[in-house]
RNA sequence: GCCUCCUUAGUUCAGUGGUAGAACGGUGGUAUCGUAAACCAUAAGCGUCAGUUCGAUUCUGACAGGAGGCUCCA
């Protein structure tokens, strides 16, 4: 499997600049920016002098096939950078490269042609244009030289490459299936959230049922840092900005907050976008003693950001939304221990969830140091013991340089959604900063006066987001434990509906949420609409369940499960609540 | 915020430079029905604001909202 993977990334690679040839053939004055191979494909970033729009993805493809069937060889050459330059005189963001490379000491420059159209490339490649296998150009974006903010918009080509026609079909199938699993969509399917123009983007209204799902998640959490000593404590949604100047957050995220201007102060507010600077001041309300440590909080305030437009998504990026954050104030000795006692909740949160999901090691980024606060050696030390965790408990993960948080390192779990984007999920931060900032203090057994460690956690992180991922993961047919409606009781008919109201009466004493459908449908149209709603069991209720006294189940996961006694049904069911299964 | 694209009833979708249809859903009625859609009737809409035009839902622009990227994400 390994040398296959090797194998697409290089043709994909050689797909990128097989759409570059194109692209230069049918544009002959355009400037080339960088084309890497990506997950399932390829890009290209191009200046055009004017801009394209969607309708000329196809004829660029088209030329791709034509310069593809003239089975051209793709040949490298090294050349010295003097060479490079005089070849890439006309290419500016080439020419950039080159510099770049020049810079790090490099002497010569790999390049490679095909056809008309030359490269600057270290490769590898495929030998001929001919290799390259089944592709389609995908979207048409806009992607920033270099990735900075910065620089120029160029416009961006994405491609999907594979070896052969039917894997590239079956790729494109299965982002067709995923679409039908999308949480946006489902969610309106399933009546569980809605926007509103006049509420406004990124603000979404949770109906009853979505309510539900959200409330399920936030009591899991609870009652998992519960387990660990975790308290919930609730703060207010706004405060002053001095909070904010103190805690760091202001002067490095002032425009990503959302002002409040009083009528009678003239002192500035902020709606808070995170809870830990009210954390610190319910710590600092009391001397803290070291046999007080570990002081753990959680809460589930609402938290609102001012995010850009075009950064919300769904219910994976929202401008109101909360965290089952949480804040432990610790001394270093426990920090080990407190460490530990949250992986544990969170792995068992995953588990319960069937989550897929990898580890990731966030450290900060030391040619940027300007994104951070604290001194180096406090990084260096907090980086070194994050590490040694992972290490010593034989974690698997992998590093994120530069993916820290402003105050500290960062233990964070990543998974994906439906289309295979990754998101954040939990998250263990280790903070030496902010207790200082704040200038939190507890007495030691020694009578001195010393500075607590602080650990920012989130469980599942923020439930809204993470309520999106498990409608995709779920593909909106929730487990029992988690289902807005558990049971849809289905009278047969409008004689039936006052034994089904007894019914509901009696599975509602047992805590289950419920429905009954006394519509005057058929009963045909009852089922369909109850599975629509993926409802974990309808009960029908007719003429022979009133006779016999039994109950006629039928299960989302296993059809028709025949006659039960209620009581089986309900030990049944309240188990697999129970057992979150 | 930036790039490309999209916006027609509550929802999913047709359609046109001379102001629009379907299905489901809603409402009113008839049927009381056994494991994925009973039947009849009925109400309801061109995102907003400008411009071009005799006339704009249709063309152009701005704004709002949405999608995919980029940037950002405490």
């Amino acid at each position: 499997m390994p040398n296959q993977n090797v194998d697409l990334e290089k043709m994909r690679h050689s797909a990128s600049h097989l759409l570059a040839a194109a692209v230069l053939e049918l544009h002959p004055d355009v400037k080339f920016g960088i084309g890497p191979a990506i997950e399932n494909g390829f890009y290209y970033d191009f200046d055009f002098k004017s801009p394209i729009t969607d309708l000329d993805l196809p004829k660029i493809e088209q030329k791709m096939r034509e310069i593809k069937n003239k089975k051209y060889v793709v040949s490298g050459r090294q050349v010295s950078i003097k060479e490079a330059k005089e070849q890439f005189k006309e290419q500016p963001y080439k020419l950039e490269l080159i510099s770049d490379l020049e810079k790090e000491g490099e002497k010569e420059i790999g390049t490679y042609t095909l056809g008309d159209f030359t490269d600057l490339c270290r490769g590898p490649h495929m030998e001929n244009t001919s290799e390259i296998g089944e592709f389609k150009l995908t979207s048409l974006a806009g992607a920033y030289w270099k990735g900075s903010e910065k620089n120029k918009m160029l416009t961006r080509i994405y491609g999907v490459a594979f070896a052969t026609k039917e894997e590239l079909e079956s790729y494109l199938n299965m982002l067709a299936e995923a679409e039908k699993r999308d949480h946006r969509k489902l969610g309106k399917e399933l009546g569980l959230f809605v926007f509103s123009d006049l509420v406004g983007s990124g603000l979404p209204l949770y109906t009853f049922k979505g309510a539900t799902v959200r409330k399920e998640i936030l009591n899991f959490s609870n009652e998992l840092q519960k387990d660990i000593g975790y308290q919930e404590v609730h703060t207010p949604n706004m405060n002053k900005a001095d909070l904010f100047k103190v805690s760091g957050h202001y002067e490095k995220f002032k425009d990503d907050m959302f002002r409040v201007v009083s009528n009678y102060s003239k002192e500035e507010y902020y709606l808070k976008p995170m809870n830990c600077p009210h954390h610190t001041q319910i710590y600092a309300s009391q001397k803290r003693s070291y046999r007080d440590l570990p002081i753990r909080i959680a809460d589930f305030a609402n938290l609102y950001r001012d995010e850009k437009p075009g950064e919300l998504t769904g219910l994976t990026r929202l401008r109101c939304f909360c965290q089952d954050d949480g804040h432990a104030f610790c001394r270093e000795d426990q920090i080990k221990d407190e460490f530990m006692n949250v992986l544990g909740a969170i792995k068992i949160a995953l588990q319960t969830y069937k989550m897929e999901y990898r580890i990731r090691l966030s450290l900060w980024d030391e040619n940027h140091r300007e994104k951070y606060l604290g001194e180096p050696e406090v990084w260096e030390k907090s980086q070194k013991l994050l590490e040694e965790i992972l290490v010593e408990n034989k974690i698997d993960y992998s590093v994120g340089l530069g993916e820290a948080a402003m105050y500290g390192p960062k233990m964070d779990v990543l998974t994906r959604d439906s289309l295979g984007r990754e998101w954040q999920i939990s998250t263990i931060q280790l903070d030496f900063i902010m207790p200082k900032r704040f200038e939190l203090t507890y007495t030691d057994s020694d009578g001195q006066e010393k500075t607590p460690i602080m650990i920012h956690r989130a469980i599942v992180g923020s439930p809204e987001r993470f309520m999106g991922i498990l409608i995709e993961h779920y593909a909106g047919e929730f487990p029992v434990w988690l289902a807005p409606v558990q049971v849809k009781i289905l009278p047969v008919n409008d004689a039936m509906i006052v034994y089904a109201v007894a019914l509901k009466k009696a599975l509602e004493d047992e805590n289950i949420r419920v429905e009954m459908d006394d519509r005057a449908e058929s009963l045909g149209k009852k089922i369909r609409n109850a599975e629509l709603e993926k409802v974990p069991y309808m009960i029908i209720m007719g003429e022979k369940e009133k006779e016999s006294g039994k109950l006629a189940v039928r299960s989302k996961k296993e059809g028709d499960l025949g006659a039960i006694d209620l009581k089986e049904f309900l030990k049944r069911i309240t188990k697999e609540i129970k057992e979150k299964q």
